[in-house]
DNA sequence: GCCAACGTTGGC
DNA sequence: GCCAACGTTGGC
């Protein structure tokens, strides 16, 4: 089983909307590595779920993927804001998958906290220079670790 | 709102 | 295939 870490801008999509909806299409992403990343996933694959671009950017909490990758239909929608002209029906050009809640934090774990402990955490993508990775890779020391944080 | 660090596009 | 211009991400 992989473990991975998903980008969301709470004001657009936050967990308090994954916990309301239980699922979601984890539409809209357009970058080719998250894209490949995604359809590398299995159902049952765990995720950390990150907020940027918000007051404290950081871990809000867990995930799981409940469904493997199919075309993300918000690239052939003119009126949507990822629509992608260049995408072909029959070669779609982006992916999703579908991601089920599993648990909110009792608390954030931020990106500050995490730059703190960058010696345990090892090559951790998130705190790498200028990384703009929406879906990312970790390991399973790099999960527990965060995890563990997050119930201090 | 600023801006650094990217990724993508398109002319050549 | 190079690379400048452009658009986007996301922390601060």
């Amino acid at each position: 089983m992989a473990m991975w870490l998903m980008k969301s801008e709470p004001e657009a999509y936050s967990i308090d909307d994954l916990k309301r909806d239980k699922t979601t299409m984890w539409d809209g992403v357009r970058n080719y590595q998250a894209r490949n990343y995604m359809r590398s996933m299995s159902v049952g694959d765990k995720i950390l779920l990150y907020h940027s671009n918000c007051e404290v950017p950081g871990v809000v909490g867990l995930a799981k993927v409940v469904r493997t990758a199919y075309p993300d239909p918000t690239q052939f929608d003119p009126s949507d804001k990822h629509f992608d002209p260049a995408s072909k029906r029959d070669d779609p050009r982006w992916s999703l998958v579908d991601v089920g809640f599993v648990k909110k934090f009792r608390r954030t774990v931020s990106l500050t906290e995490l730059k703190d402990q960058a010696s345990r955490l090892g090559d951790f993508a998130l705190i790498r220079t200028g990384n703009r990775l929406s879906v990312m890779s970790v390991t399973q020391k790099q999960f527990d670790l965060v995890v563990s944080m997050a119930d201090r």
